[in-house]
RNA sequence: GGGCGCGUAGCUCAGUGGUAGAGCAUCUGCCUUUUAAGCAGAGGGUCGGUGGUUCGAGACCACCCGCGCUCACCA
């Protein structure tokens, strides 16, 4: 935004600030400053006061609350570590005491003085002198926090207005203290997740996000247009195809952490782009690969909280190995009592109907025994449980199983009913995978616009030989929703997708 | 897309048909260890938008915009 449109933002709280500007620059104060040495942080002075008591420091932040007393003033620095008061005194600062005056909450600025505790036990900043680094000219929403003697915090007139909050998340990382930690959380999951690969001898690689065909999930794309090409491209929905070119190519471990896009409804588990983790093994089954998912998320949640055990929306979860391991069609089997293998199409819809579900024409029967998994076993998976062996029709990239007729080897995490992974053992016989390809375009034929695109270039990788390989994906915004405790993708997520707003 | 709810000062909110309010923030004055600092005073509004009903609308009605919850779609 120019200093035009600033201005015309009539308030007269902005238009104060535009007086102090002018006023600063009157007192020759440089209101925009280059740079500030920098050397402690809030939180550091305070949880070690013995050893900073009456040494000067240099400290930096923003002003979250100022308390005037005349010629002498205290104020609340907030820098990235949390927030420490500082003290001022015009017998000490002087003309700074003066540009002090016409400082605002918001502005950013650099303290030089010594620690000290006040009267009232506060460990505090005794100002030496006093930088002007940014003067803020909105006015930032004001929260005051009260620490009672018992040491609960309460918070008055909090920034809460959600739509704010995320469409200017600058502003709710300046005031809400616990979302910026959630992001620290976020950032130290995957940090952690790249390690544990990095260790296990992983490669981390980038495959392409504009894709001249999409495939390796069942979704509709995002579709962009190359101009000089002069050809449509997609946003890729998955890594998988390229990633498994890769294995064809020699790379016996790979992975990529990246963006993926979807062209689907956005709630609280679905943005329309959102941070997947692809990784593959060759030689390797989806049996090992569950005991692998388990050992990755519990070192991460060991690593990043201390601990495996959580309390996610009032219920207790351990991700402790093992997780339950359970076949899809047994349950069903155990929970209906059909066997949904040998069930016809119009037995499934009867089950189905039972339950309140009305399903559209056209489904593949695969569909109609995973829409009945959905609304019979899912929700009662609340504990860490793989749920093994899905129908063919559903998984066009997986292997067939290797003993039970109609499924592929492949498994999904669930957790709080909530799928946290994908995982096969991948279909490496090209002849195979030639038919399945075909099968899904007799779908996409009977309407289902989601199946899958017949990609011939992986057709021809995989025909000049692809080791057995084990395949995995987690959504990483979705499992640090279950880590973080974040009811919605939209808190775990920096900026999410929001309409546009015509005016503003 | 359906249902329900919400949108009033910078922030948090009250205001059920009759002169737009409160607290914090802002401004002025006093105040050199305060802490939701205090005391005294002041300013600040397209009540999301458009249209309608009415003598009169922040409120009632219709449509639109945005957000939230939920169902559907969707992994």
């Amino acid at each position: 935004m120019d200093n035009n449109s600033v201005q015309q933002d009539v308030n007269d709280l902005i238009r104060r600030r535009f007086e102090e500007l002018e006023e600063l620059k009157a007192m020759n104060v440089q209101a925009y400053a280059y740079q500030f040495d920098v050397d402690s942080y809030s939180a550091v002075l305070k949880n070690n006061f013995e050893k900073y008591e009456a040494k000067d420091v240099k400290v930096a932040g923003r002003i979250m609350a100022i308390r005037r007393m005349g010629k002498a003033s205290f104020a609340h620095l907030q820098d990235k570590l949390g927030r420490i008061q500082i003290y001022l005194k015009k017998d000490e600062i002087g003309d700074s005491y003066d540009a002090f005056k016409l400082m605002d909450i918001g502005d950013i600025i650099g303290i030089e003085g010594f620690v000290f505790k006040t009267k009232t036990g506060e460990i505090s900043v005794h100002a030496k002198s006093l930088t002007l680094l940014s003067k803020s000219i909105r006015p930032i929403p004001i929260a005051k926090e009260v620490v009672d003697e018992n040491g609960n915090k309460t918070v008055y007139d909090q920034f809460a207005d959600k739509e704010l909050r995320y469409r200017q998340r600058y502003v709710d990382l300046i005031v809400n203290p616990e979302v910026k930690e959630v992001f620290k959380k976020r950032s130290a999951i995957v940090t952690t997740i790249r390690q544990f690969l990095d260790t296990n001898e992983f490669v981390e690689v980038e495959t392409p996000i504009l894709q001249p065909l999409y495939g390796g999930a069942a979704a509709r794309p995002f579709i962009t247009h190359h101009n000089t090409l002069d050809m449509d491209l997609y946003l890729r929905i998955a890594d998988e195809l390229y990633l498994k070119r890769l294995i064809v190519g020699g790379f016996d471990r790979v992975y990529e952490i990246s963006k993926d896009f979807r062209n689907e409804g956005i709630d609280k588990t679905h943005n329309p782009e959102f941070t997947m983790l692809e990784l593959y093994v060759a030689y390797k089954d989806y049996n090992w690969m569950m005991t692998f998912v388990e050992n990755m998320v519990n070192h991460t949640a060991e690593k990043v909280f201390g601990k495996t055990e959580f309390e996610i929306e009032g219920k207790k979860v351990s991700f402790n190995s093992p997780w339950k391991r359970v076949s899809m069609v047994d349950e069903l089997k155990n929970y209906t009592g059909l066997d949904v293998l040998s069930a016809s199409k119009e037995d499934l819809k009867l089950e189905l109907k039972k339950r309140g579900v009305e399903t559209k024409d056209g489904l593949s029967k695969g569909k109609l025994i995973d829409e009945l998994f959905e609304i019979t076993i899912q929700p009662s998976l609340i504990q860490p449980t793989f749920v093994t062996d899905y129908p063919v029709e559903l998984s066009p990239l997986a292997k067939k199983h290797r003993t039970r007729e109609g499924l592929v080897e492949r498994f999904e995490g669930f957790v709080l009913g909530r799928e946290i992974c994908n995982a096969f053992s991948e279909l490496n016989d090209p002849i195979d995978q030639r038919e399945r390809f075909e099968s899904q375009v007799k779908m996409i034929e009977e309407g289902d616009d989601e199946a899958h695109q017949i990609d011939e270039d992986y057709l021809k990788a995989m025909e000049f030989g692809m080791p057995p390989t084990a395949g995995l994906g987690v959504g990483i915004d979705r499992l640090v929703m279950l880590l973080t405790n974040q009811p919605s993708i939209r808190d775990v997520i920096l900026f999410p997708h929001m309409r546009h707003r015509t005016e503003d």
